[in-house]
DNA sequence: CACTACTCTTGCAACGTTTCATCAACCGTG
DNA sequence: CACGGTTGATGAAACGTTGCAAGAGTAGTG
């Protein structure tokens, strides 16, 4: 068949099929081809049946903005996120595409690279969508703006971001939304006190600027440890969160004089890490963990790969990505008199080679 | 401020904000208040002002669903492929997403997960969105549902099939539409070749069933280079592309007496790799090179980072990624007239230390 | 046979934009 | 001051759905 059935549907030039052709075609009203498509129980089945072939001949395909702008609001949610090129966010998405799929929502996903004005972008793309609901995992967030969002109507869950900071005195969080968040301070702490314990006398954080609330988590955290044992942290900065960024970083302490380098390194994420001991590795030939001990951050799928594995503090990932979903997907079902909620998980040390002890 | 305004926009229970309201506050017409949205120059002045303010004392968004309807297209592609957890197709969409965000268009992504089911889903998702034009990098495709798709209007570029397998006699391609792919068989021929010469005598290939053409002319090549050097290519199945099934694999490898192992393996792609490696370093203590060779496919980031940097064929991800968006547009603008086009990149092989020579 | 009860169908009024043909107002010119 | 020419503003007609009130049959009941 296929072939056999000649110029199937408006090949080309012709105007677009929509329901008034599929309805003059099968003979029927367009409400009952309206009704075939969406309560098909309710109608005679021949009916349902001619409405179905006339559907199949003429290729007709459902207009969605017409749909949508009689119903008001999508079944689609937005998420956005810094980085989806970074495994950690990679995986984020991934579980909320599958909570997302269990309840017949679809996910949009844009990356803000870090950029507020993508961010921007992206959240009045969404909430002009009319989306079910905005799910943000990057953080240079205009607290404002969401405000404005949420009380418009559109519910938002934020990932990775403050519990319970409470800086300007509104109850739970400033912006108005649930929140899924990990203890990144706790996180910071762990990586560091671990380094320490290994024997660290001169420990570093790898870090990059941006407002991530997160970075400035860690390394409050890594400050506290250092400071807790008796230590200095120093800051070593790098450009951003790259694999790149982080071998810039690596050299630079490889280029140093030997007595002039920490000797264990906690990089704000794995993707740093992994740059870091690019450099050690390739560049000068720095023993990992004997020379530098190092300390990742996400424990993405790759950790346990790499050139020495990395010791890391893990993030559920996956799991935050679902429970993000769910926890909109409560705010959506409660409607207006939804009760902000606040998940926070624990960061745990995973010990690898990349560290002593 | 902030907080002095009072209650802004529609809070909570009233209305949505549309157009008519926001002409009434300035005391215009619809007509202006949509040309002070689209064409803020053919409106006066002090109207233009008037409009703004009362766009931002009602909090008013543009409908974007009543916008699309009444224009028929969106400013929106839709992208599908086959896992975005993998970095490979991370890189692929960041191509796309940077190329479009320079057109001005907007890029959603789904991911199939290698289930035809859902790939039909997302590509009937996107032509009821009316999307402006299609990505495929997914493979299972249904052919007949892609060319029917095409005929009605929705341009698609497919990423990594076939260029010219012109099988069922069609002038380019079965499906109607163009195509970016990278020489598959000679990448696969690159690998196996590879490792003959490095002094494998028992080449084996790693390699995950469903109906990814890419796997099969890997593999093709794979066999060939392996028959033209006079060995015989051992084919060993992993559940999926995925590092954990990789892992899978290389414990079946690792379990038999080191006599009736390949010396060297050639994997479907990096993350199998990956796992084959970690089945060979952590259970069985397998030395790569030495007693096994190893090359991947891809040539992901972390390719470099691994317990033994990874040999691998690389494939230029992102440009791709630009490359499919670019045919596109070209598609986009060229309307019904569109010729199809077919950019076949060529895959390179990176030597590292997980082989010789 | 009249009546109620039920099952499907139908036609029409939204939904919130954009677009376009008119119209109004104003400006300089002859 | 009448005239075209410009520039801006207006109102109404789509766009393709969905949902609903009302209607048309059909069947069962007294």
């Amino acid at each position: 068949m296929g072939a056999s059935w000649g110029s199937v549907g408006s090949v080309g030039n012709s105007r677009p099929v929509g329901m008034k052709d599929v309805a003059r075609a099968a003979g029927v009203s367009v409400g009952t081809v309206s009704n075939v498509l969406n309560r098909p129980d309710i109608v005679s089945a021949d009916r349902r049946a001619r409405v179905e072939q006339a559907i199949a001949e003429l290729g007709y395909v459902r207009n969605d903005a017409a749909r949508l702008l009689k119903m008001g609001r999508s079944r689609t949610v937005g998420a956005i996120v810094l980085d989806s090129t970074n495994p950690f966010y990679a995986d984020l998405v991934h579980g909320m595409e599958a909570a997302a799929e269990d309840s017949g929502l679809a996910v949009i996903v844009g990356s803000s690279g870090n950029s507020a004005e993508r961010e921007k972008l992206y959240l009045s793309l969404f909430e002009e969508q009319r989306v079910r609901g905005i799910l943000l995992a990057s953080a240079g967030t205009d607290r404002e703006l969401v405000r404005s969002i949420v009380d418009r109507g559109t519910p938002v869950v934020m990932v990775e971001d403050e519990g319970e900071r409470g800086a300007d005195g509104r109850a739970g969080g400033g912006a108005g939304g649930s929140t899924v968040s990990v203890d990144d301070v706790e996180g910071g702490r762990l990586a560091v006190a671990h380094l320490v314990e290994g024997g660290a006398r001169r420990p570093a954080m790898v870090f990059a600027r941006g407002d991530l609330h997160q970075v400035s988590a860690r390394i409050e955290g890594a400050e506290a440890a250092a400071t807790e044992a008796g230590f200095e942290l120093e800051l070593i900065e790098a450009d951003d969160l790259s694999v790149l960024a982080g071998r810039a970083a690596g050299s630079e302490i490889a280029e140093r004089s030997p007595g002039d380098r920490p000797d264990g390194v906690f990089c704000v994420n794995d993707l740093v890490a992994v740059g870091v001991m690019q450099a050690f590795a390739y560049e000068a030939g720095i023993a990992v963990p004997d020379e530098i001990a190092m300390v990742g951050y996400d424990d993405i799928a790759f950790a346990r790969s790499t050139v020495v594995p990395l010791t890391s503090i893990a993030q559920p990932s996956e799991l935050m990505g679902r429970t993000a979903l769910a926890l909109l997907e409560e705010k959506i079902s409660a409607g207006a008199d939804a009760v902000d909620r606040h998940v926070r998980f624990s960061p745990e040390l995973v010990r690898r080679g990349s560290s002593r002890g």
